[in-house]
DNA sequence: TCGCGCACTTGATCTGGGTCAAAGAATTTT
DNA sequence: AAAATTCTTTGACCCAGATCAAGTGCGCGA
């Protein structure tokens, strides 16, 4: 149900994402003319980054292809991820002027912008849209406390299979079922990417995919492509009973 | 009169902080008129539970006074606080059946309430409530992802420290300072619920607490009221350079 | 085709924080 | 005031995951 809402309707409106996440639900053919006319679009090369923490940001956006990591890094080093950008996913935060995070390309990636100030502008005079980004909002609310309890109270192997469970979910509408209903996917980022989201280190994540290959939760094809033969099995191995209304 | 954008000004505005977050900020009269219609208040005592995690929640508010926690748990019982509310501190999602956490009062509490229909249709008639509610969601959404640095890659030395620093600036507007500047406040949390709040066991809390007092960094009269004589000391034990600006 | 570099795996060892257990201190109940 | 309950501290030991250290395997440019 999330999945006919963002991705079918935002493939009938147009290539680009953010006409349906912030203003397509509800939208009159004027706004979308008006936005039309501040969208710009901006191309970036894997490893390539967008913005950093602490400098102003004079544009939102969205995540049209590829992928892209909010990080947060302490002067000694560490760094923990604290947003995965996928296709649709909107950045920017209305009212600030500055990135709180670095936010990086982990792949090729474009993104679909808008000048801050005009789009501020038409919120004023839209209210649909501030509606609309305060749901989008909420609903990263809700992922990044989910996460505390994945970072704060879930073992190593818990961590790898929610995030298995995450990506999977993700784009599970664009993913190959296979006839028994496995699902499969490609990993879109390396191991220490994996391991700065879930709180670990990267011989520690390589570790737990081991794992899980000889248990038989997953198996892989190459380094990156994962097969997960039996899905309800990866959500209890990530601790996580319910299924978010994914299996019917 | 009614637009300041201060704390100072929720006290003018009477004892409801919910006019001041939420409203005030840019009110009219009429809105508050309309705001007092549907506005009604909720007592609870300590260790009472607001609202269990997936119940209809069918009202939106804020915290008066007192403490409340929102906590996440598994089911082998593990939990995880993703969420502090203190005074003025807004609870409920627009938009939302359901709560997604348990509501819990960890000190006597008082909430202002608005019965969420009601609320949900004056945002309808009142686009300055949305961008409140949007500006505020931004500011737990960094919170949240702040704490997920906190929770994935600090010790647990770094971590009580954090939190103290945290609970200190919260309500730095109302705290006591000695003379030289030394900060005073009581820990509104048990030992437990500190634990569950950092991903840590109460053991490692109490151990903790009692190296920083051995160390110099706090001092304690009692198990729960704090001296904190240097906060960028603090701050530093913290792994967090800067002062929030609440330093000058 | 070689060799270089990067992403990844695996092994050996160490350690921060968890677990289990006991006992103080502060409050409330009887 | 004694007893019970709840919160906190401290000690002894253990283990999941970090750290340190070799390797493996694959893609890519020369």
């Amino acid at each position: 149900m999330l999945n006919e809402k963002t991705v079918s309707h935002s493939v009938e409106c147009g290539d680009c994402p953010i006409r349906h996440r912030a203003v397509c639900a509800r939208c009159e053919s004027d706004e979308l003319e008006r936005l039309e006319e501040i969208k710009y679009y901006r191309s970036f090369e894997a490893g390539q980054t967008v913005i950093w923490s602490g400098d102003r940001m004079d544009f939102v956006g969205s995540v049209v292809s590829g992928i892209a990591t909010l990080t947060q890094t302490m002067e000694d080093g560490r760094t923990q991820m604290v947003g995965l950008l996928l296709p649709s996913d909107f950045v920017g935060r209305p009212g600030r002027d500055g990135s709180a995070y670095d936010v990086v390309a982990t792949t090729d990636l474009v993104m679909c912008c808008f000048r801050k100030k005009p789009f501020e502008a038409m919120m004023e005079r839209t209210p649909h849209i501030a509606h609309r980004l305060l749901e989008m909002t909420l609903d990263e609310l809700d992922a990044a406390r989910e996460w505390m309890l994945v970072l704060g109270r879930k073992t190593a192997r818990e961590k790898i299979a929610s995030l298995l469970t995450i990506i999977a979910r993700r784009d599970a509408s664009l993913n190959l079922r296979t006839p028994k209903g496995a699902m499969v996917f490609d990993l879109p980022l390396t191991r220490e990417a994996m391991a700065d989201y879930l709180g670990l280190t990267l011989e520690t994540v390589s570790r737990q995919i081991s794992a899980l290959k000889r248990d038989g939760v997953i198996s892989l094809q190459g380094k990156r492509h994962v097969t997960v033969p039996d899905f309800s099995r990866l959500l209890e191995e990530a601790g996580d009973d319910s299924d978010g209304g994914l299996l019917a």
